[in-house]
DNA sequence: AAGTTTACTAGAACGATTCTAATTTATTGA
DNA sequence: TCAATAAATTAGAATCGTTCTAGTAAACTT
């Protein structure tokens, strides 16, 4: 069932952001965006990968996804020390971290509502806003 | 001009929270508390130590900035892999993120607001809702 | 002061990430 | 099509912040 050009698509959306379609960055972006939005981390990227018989090296995942991220195709997360995710959800939301699991999870945007927030200092701009909701246990 | 038992109540808050109002702890704690709100890292806290005379291991201070989080004294807050700050401010507040330099900013609670958050998922309850405001450059 | 508990320390160990230099792959343009 | 060139990939070493270890010292209790 899968299509006779399976990556035609990801090859021109490498293409406009000045990435080559390689091999790898080809097989880690379709292991980024199936199923759905996610959360992963290099070292898990890199053991999908390895399940799904694509061989790349950790060094690859890495930069793979440092470029994904600074061509606006991934977003960058941290929440805990010593553990970097890549959001596959580049628009507009927020997460939900449950502190038990280290898990993140989507917040529609609309879902949360700044009614104030100040201005950047002056000299600045506005980058972006991150709210992360931190919960925790349950049984209690 | 110092009070001749300059350490009395910090001794008191830490005993009050179960710790051991040792020589390291009183001193660390004292850096930390001078001049207002602030953001350090460990390696930040260390270096000041030392530039104060006060001997203390690196183990130590990154111990004491977990006992104090532990105990509420601090705060723990990650925007970036590699590094956690510990911040002095423990009341209700958010923070700018200097995306640049890597600095840390304190906004008051009162200049952000939420309009609408989404409820806990079932089965957990919240433990805090962290907005970190980024923002970068400035010429531009 | 003696005994007990807790804290401190230097240095080793650790895990995530980045770097390095050599090899392979993709692109360009005869 | 086939070099020539530029860029990407790789394994492994290096680095960084942080945590662990086990031995010593300090703080509390009696």
């Amino acid at each position: 069932m899968a299509p006779a050009r399976p990556y035609s698509a990801l090859i021109e959306r490498l293409k406009a952001v000045g990435l080559r379609p390689t091999r790898q960055r080809l097989a880690l972006a379709r292991l980024l965006h199936e199923g759905g939005n996610r959360h992963l981390s290099a070292e898990q990227l890199h053991e999908e990968a390895r399940a799904a018989k694509v061989r790349v090296s950790l060094a690859t995942v890495y930069n793979a996804l440092h470029q994904f991220t600074a061509a606006g195709l991934l977003r960058e997360i941290v929440v805990e020390p010593g553990c970097s995710y890549f959001d596959t959800n580049v628009e507009d939301h927020h997460h939900f971290y449950y502190e038990d699991s280290g898990r993140l999870e989507d917040i529609p945007g609309e879902e949360v509502r700044l009614a104030r927030l100040p201005k950047p200092p002056k000299g600045t701009r506005l980058s972006r806003v991150d709210v992360i909701i931190r919960v925790s246990g349950g049984r209690g």
